[in-house]
DNA sequence: ATGAAAGCGCTAACAT
DNA sequence: ATGTTAGCGCTTTCAT
């Protein structure tokens, strides 16, 4: 390709290899009629400084890993993860770095992906998304000093992350059962290990307590996967104790709530409304439309690169740790219109 | 990170620099014991050599672009590509490459997207798919020195790709069709511009002459994209045309084409059988299940590493043009089983 | 089989 | 404001 280096840049410009590489890196101290004519050159000769030796004599490489902590299998077939990538893809380019994306295949990969990715010397940081409590990567990351920020919610005071505020989201629309005058408010709730399904408890316990309701472990049901199914199965226990509102974890969750309670031959929302969580495209589509709350992931992807950058070059101390807000979206299943 | 060089790794193991290099990049002339000695220290200290030196003063990178030619937007929605990029890390991570994405937001991004990845310093070669007539990636790449394999078919005889045998596919289903006694066989073809639905038509052609069923082009319908409502709407002309069987150039298509046909209150494959091409996850699960064919994305994401690879190693000229076979799923829909 | 030495193309401290 | 110079960590002739 180019045989193009500084030194042939200098030599046609007149004038020294730092200077071209003054102009190349928009340095202050450089006389502009001298920067017009550099850049000229450069321009003429359509010459591009040799990544590997910036990133050799420089300390930036300008590349930037994203993981997600989750099998291959599941990313792609998740459109909060593929609507992450294309986040991330799409600021990275506009801030004239490059993605590289680690992928791990199953469980059994992570250990040597996150080994991979603590030592790797080419990029200069990581974002990190798909963690759940008990995750190798950032206990490793944090034991390194390779910079990096978490997409989703995280416990330790030392990481950067951008989240988005599951609690408030979730008291918000648990609050807006309650104006409606629901009173016996159940919730399906997701996994444990699930840090974003753990707010989301809490924000629907916020709001019965704010209300003065009590918190009544019966109306609380567990799902161990956010699937259709178990949020079916889940919801004829919610029926049996004759709920007059579902919070949903997920929108998913809430379709198959939505499922059950159609088959118990009861109607939403006059007898129990239903709402989600997240504004998947289905949530519009369904009878009765979804209420839910609808989250930004392209704002999240790009605020963590962002703050990544920042975190690069400047370091971060102490941790940066965003909430973005959300939004409720009324719809007709929470019994708005009734 | 590590402060250690060769230099270090050289020092401790009592050898030169260029004898560690040797060892780390597995040259012959190392005595064994020399060998297992340096190999010893390198685990011990646990050295990893420094990508930028590496770049900069050998020639290779181990860094593969991967570049789809569609907005992003319909990459994530489409279950062919999100495919590719899963087989394209897992094999480009077992060949110790790493995976950078190249993406495009929408069409006005190609032009600067297609010169970034040719004049990139940074990459061995790219990955190409998705391409379709009047493609920019493909031009732009074949009037560089970048290699590149593209994944899909293409007519230019000097480009290396990884195509599925759509023609054989198409010919052997319709075949299939023929042989269960189906006379009048219509088709819902694909878009024009789009090179594997060219394949599809021709398939289905060659299926009918050889045959000696005549080619009748009011059975033949072209649908400008690959969605369920083009099928449901161009099958009422080919009901009309009252043929006993469709083949559709895509599954989704052939969902459209069910739907209608059900509406028109005809019995599938009773009055007119319907087959598929893709084998999606639906294929399996509508009432009733489509016979399809089965292609191996994973298959063709391997092959494409593969001969990228070998392309940046040794070239290859003239260009490695290699069809994977595809495979017959025969399920209800065709009427084997009345 | 091994070591010495010359770069690869760039950045950044230092000198002017 | 600009040039000089010394590396960055590795690969690869060329000697030995």
């Amino acid at each position: 390709m180019s045989a193009l280096t500084l030194e042939t840049i200098a030599k046609l410009a007149g004038v020294s290899r730092s200077t071209v590489s003054r102009v190349v890196r928009n340095h202050k101290s450089v006389r502009s009629e001298v920067r017009e004519h550099v850049l000229q050159v450069i321009d003429e000769t359509g010459y591009q400084p040799n990544a590997a030796a910036q990133m050799l004599a420089g300390q930036r490489t300008n590349i930037i890993g994203l993981v997600i902590a989750e099998p291959a299998s599941v990313i792609f077939n998740d459109r909060y993860y593929t609507q992450i990538i294309q986040g991330v893809a799409r600021e990275l380019n506009q801030q004239n770095q490059t993605l590289t994306l680690f992928l791990s295949h199953d469980k059994s990969e992570e250990p040597l992906l996150a080994k991979r990715l603590v030592q790797n010397q080419l990029i200069d940081g990581v974002i990190v998304c798909g963690t759940r409590t008990g995750d190798l990567f950032v206990p490793a990351l944090l034991n390194s000093t390779m910079p990096f920020v978490v997409i989703g919610p995280n416990e330790n005071r030392q990481v950067n992350f951008i989240d988005i505020d599951s609690f408030s989201a979730s008291k918000e629309i648990v609050t807006h059962l309650i104006r409606l005058g629901r009173k016996r408010i159940g919730t399906i709730a997701g996994p444990k290990d699930h840090p974003a399904a753990i707010s989301r408890l809490q924000g629907y316990k916020e709001a019965l307590q704010e209300a003065d309701l009590l918190v009544d472990d019966r109306l609380i049901t567990i799902a161990s996967y956010f699937t259709e199914t178990m949020g079916y199965e889940l919801t004829s226990s919610l029926i049996t104790q004759s709920v007059d509102a579902i919070f949903a974890a997920s929108d998913t969750l809430a379709f198959g709530a939505m499922r059950a309670i159609k088959e118990a031959g009861l109607l939403i929302p006059d007898n129990i409304a239903v709402v989600g969580f997240d504004d998947s495209a289905e949530a519009a589509m369904v009878q009765p439309a979804l209420t839910t709350i609808r989250q930004d992931i392209f704002a999240a992807s790009t605020q963590s690169v962002r703050t990544l950058l920042e975190v690069i070059e400047h370091g971060h101390e102490p941790a940066k740790q965003i909430y973005l807000p959300t939004q409720l979206i009324v719809r007709e299943s929470c019994g708005s219109l009734l």
